[in-house]
RNA sequence: GGAGAGGUGCCAGAGUGGUCGAAUGGGCCGCACUCGAAAUGCGGUGUACCUUCACGGGUACCGUGGGUUCGAAUCCCACCCUCUCCGCCA
């Protein structure tokens, strides 16, 4: 949610902002509203101010003077009830008129439309070159056993699948992996409920912008599986104040991500590059509002570590205004080569909520006298799934077997699946 | 799932429906005393919003949401959470 102050303030500002970002938002309606509510509340607690005043004059009067008193009480209470529903009224309507507005992008955040404004930062690896015919990541799961879509179609549907043998064991590596780099760089790991509450998941603002398609939603419940561990962590700290000097407080988070994939039917439908439940770990950071920018160039620089050290190709971009979600103020993808599809495919993101979720969830801090909401950021360390297809795709060898890159394999014991 | 107990400020813990934003103790901060410290004494110590140039003033918040009342931490209803016992269970 931004802040509504900017609304009132800086109306040019973000209306110039809705507009980069093709959120077709009529900003007085808000205004209104605005203007509207601080009015309503200055009535209420004008009546208020009088209730209190003759409910403290009662027991100091006399029997005969209580009763005009009662009535005058009572005449005011009727009145307050009027106003205080309408406060209500209006305050739900700019609630909702709120949660309209995107996050105030980043200066830096180039202008567009959609992905093809993405700007490419660098390019890092050159993709490998085969002399032979290349298999993609489902052919060479299935042939070594790895991968099991088509018993996971009977059981579950499609989208789903098992996975199996050294599959999983480098699932375990890709963790312990992501775990030794992290760690040491003051990522706490967590591992985090996969079921929250309507409730918490409305605060981290997944509701909104039709994001209610996307969530598994547990109707006995009134809660949702969580589509990234995002939503489970960057609520742990609701209506709490974080004191100055614990920040950046980081955490390095393991979950599966639960997703619908509604509106998705012809898209990506061979293989587990779409899923929907897939294993990701995911780092999470809080800082003070001056420190945002560089912890998301620390968490760019987290994301390119950890796929330097699988020697990966890939490369970085800067996601346009039009591409970027509503709650970021600014976005980084990291795609990788994916030599099935000649590509390069989006494997990780990095974004800057700034103080966007943390308003909604009230997550402030307090260093010293100073008191505001946290920053709140967030970047994939690794979707599992994918970085497991590119590895699997760029490490594969003629004879169709894959070679474990070299970091991994004091945890799989060892260099090679398949052979 | 069944039975019971309970949720008050940073913590502990009081609180006959009216002067309770809340006693008391501890903690913390400041000051005094001291060469310094401890002990002691004095003062201070929540959040949000509205209003004021400012001093200040106002409103709300005692798990959450409703209700009763001129007036609710206190009474009523619903929900949430915690603890104890039983059942079940990894």
């Amino acid at each position: 949610m931004i802040d509504s102050k900017l609304i009132q303030e800086q109306p040019d500002l973000v209306a110039a902002n809705n507009q980069k970002r093709g959120a077709k938002i009529d900003i007085s309606a808000a205004q209104n509203l605005l203007s509207e509510r601080s009015s309503l509340i200055g009535e209420v607690e004008k009546l208020r101010a009088q209730g209190n005043e003759i409910a403290g004059q009662i027991p100091k009067v006399a029997d005969e003077a209580r009763a005009a008193l009662v009535a005058e009480g009572k005449n005011i209470k009727d009145q307050v009830k009027v106003k205080d529903e309408e406060l209500n009224k209006v305050q739900a309507q700019l609630d909702e008129e709120l949660h309209k507005y995107p996050n105030v992008l980043r200066e830096d955040v180039p202008e567009g439309s959609d992905e093809s404004a993405n700007q490419e930062m660098r390019k890092i690896g050159e993709p490998p070159k085969f002399e032979f015919e290349v298999k993609d990541h489902l052919e060479l799961g299935e042939n070594l056993g790895l991968i099991d879509v088509e018993r996971a179609a009977k059981i579950s549907g499609s989208r789903f699948a098992y996975f199996k043998g050294e599959f999983v064991q480098l699932e375990f590596a890709l963790i312990n992996y992501v775990l030794s780099v992290l760690v040491p760089e003051g990522f706490r790991p967590v591992l985090p409920p996969h079921i929250i509450s309507t409730k918490a998941m409305r605060a981290m603002g997944y509701l909104d912008h039709g994001g209610e398609e996307e969530v598994y939603h547990l109707k006995n419940d009134d809660a949702v599986l969580i589509g990234t561990s995002e939503q489970a962590v960057g609520p742990m700290f609701m209506d709490e104040m974080i004191a100055g000097e614990e920040l950046p407080l980081r955490f390095v988070a393991f979950s599966p991500c639960y997703r619908r994939e509604a509106g998705s039917y012809g898209k990506d439908v061979r293989g587990i590059l779409r899923m929907h439940q897939f294993d990701k770990l995911e780092m999470f950071s809080y800082v003070l509002p001056e420190q945002s920018d560089q912890e998301h160039e620390f968490l760019l620089a987290m994301q390119e570590r950890l796929m330097q050290g699988l020697k990966l190709p890939y490369r970085v971009m800067k996601l346009s205004a039009g591409d970027t979600g509503a709650p970021s103020a600014r976005t980084y993808d990291i795609e990788t080569w994916m030599p099935s599809q000649n590509t390069y495919r989006e494997t990780h993101s990095t974004s800057n909520t700034t103080d966007y979720q943390s308003r909604r969830l009230n997550t402030r801090y307090k260093n010293g006298k100073e008191k505001g909401y946290v920053h709140m950021l967030n970047g994939t360390a690794f979707a599992i799934g994918r970085i497991m297809i590119a590895i699997m795709e760029n490490y594969q060898q003629a004879e169709g077997s894959i070679e474990v890159p070299d970091i991994l394999r004091p945890w799989l014991g060892k260099d090679k699946i398949g052979s």
